[in-house]
DNA sequence: CCAAAAGTGTTACTGCTACACCCATGA
DNA sequence: TCATGGGTGTAGCAGTAACACTTTTGG
């Protein structure tokens, strides 16, 4: 993808002046439905032209004083309420034009777009009240069409989540204190599709990694084998971080 | 590291108006002198305030109607001539405070960085030479005191380097048209180490995985048995792109 | 003929896949 | 006692690490 840019691009860039920037944060953020083995994302439906009554991606532009990272969790939590989250930077968007506002070459501010990649945890995450209806969780499934280069960020993201879950051990910021790994592959499938790994090789790859702790509590759902309940063992981890892990 | 944002700097924060960006782009600039074994990072001598000659990481401001990409690709060209190169964006860099400059208060004009990693051929990386002294590589193992925290952005890089080096091709951007398997392997010697694989398993892998074409030249260095050049086959290899490849 | 560099092969081991099978419970 | 879900075991295969070995050159 990338090209040598072009001389003439170049000669042509050091005539203008330089851009004067408004700094936006968008957030991708995904939950499970582990009820319905469902991947959810957060949308909000706009409210101001353009784009009027678009679905979009949470967002919001950047205060002074305001870290990127803050102006991420503070969308977070003007939407939900919730309390267990994964979070980190995605990309950076910024080509001239991808925001109608900067149109208007009158002022000629530039909308630069930082996404964030979340996750968190479906059980309380609640959604804030104030405008019901705007903001709501959407099935991965069936997106309506978004504002602005909405799509593209949140197809990025989409790639994000499934890469992180292979090799790093976000599911455990998200799944209850207390599991099943039944509850484990469930939350591995709805993400990564049915045919990711047969559950027995699934079991006993993650149980050799020696950080799930088996509480020897159980819990029965209707018939069948009542199944043990496990927490992440963070301690146990640790050794293990940074190492290069496989979860699939 | 991600934590859940203190309430109290969230309404902080909406009583601020929204911050005016200058948007900057930083390159962390990657070249590996094959003759020497050495990997090389391409740093410029800052002639102004702050951090005066310092060195530091190859950057500029975004100019109205640039991409951030073409932004990054100007860099380049007014550093070094180069053909053959890498290029994908890092990371954005943008806490308040992170640029001197902001401190004074009265403008309030925020530095942003995003940060791009590039990988270029170094046989035909001419460093412009407009500025002499001002430009230079410098061996990775023994780096100068670097302005702002062009430091972290350069070990983030680093650390990017290695990762793409063991499921991407990107070796074959900036290795010779030809070149022998030796060749490619000392490449990975010396941006992973000496031990991260035996010469002999990391031929046959390579080879099994059936993109390098053997065209039967040969070419001797001294003694000892002459060596096979090889070509990356593009073509074969387009196949195998998206899937998950290990060339450690 | 020897040393140096390139290239091939072998062996032991690890880890994964695809199952078959056993266990504990509710109805 | 049967269906259901939880949990264990294993045989065959593929991939890897470590190292011994062969080949081709220059001196």
């Amino acid at each position: 993808m990338p090209q040598l840019a072009d001389q003439a691009l170049v000669e042509n860039a050091l005539k203008q002046p330089l851009a004067d920037f408004k700094v936006g944060v968008d957030n991708v953020i995904f939950s499970v439905d582990t009820a319905r083995n469902r991947l959810l994302v957060l949308l909000v439906k706009r409210r101001d032209e353009p784009f009027l009554n678009y679905w979009s991606l949470p967002g919001t532009l950047v205060r002074k004083g305001e870290s990127l990272e803050n102006a991420a969790y503070r969308i977070l939590e003007e939407k939900i309420r919730v309390h267990n989250l994964y979070l980190e930077q995605l990309y950076t968007f910024g080509g001239p034009g991808r925001d109608p506002r900067e149109s208007e070459q009158s002022y000629g501010v530039r909308y630069l777009s930082v996404s964030y990649f979340a996750l968190v945890r479906f059980a309380d995450a609640d959604i804030v009240n104030s405008q019901s209806g705007h903001v709501a969780w959407h099935f991965l499934e069936k997106l309506p069409n978004l504002a602005f280069d909405h799509q593209q960020i949140l197809q990025y993201g989409y790639q994000r989540l499934r890469n992180k879950l292979e090799y790093s051990p976000i599911a455990f910021d998200v799944l209850p204190e207390l599991f099943t790994l039944n509850n484990l592959y469930q939350f591995y499938t709805t993400i990564l599709g049915e045919n990711f790994s047969d559950y027995s090789n699934f079991r006993s790859r993650l149980l050799k990694l020696g950080f799930l702790f088996d509480t020897q509590e159980k819990v029965s759902r209707g018939a069948g084998r009542p199944a043990s309940l496990y927490r992440f063992d963070s301690e146990a981890f640790a050794p293990l971080k940074d190492k290069p892990l496989v979860f699939i």
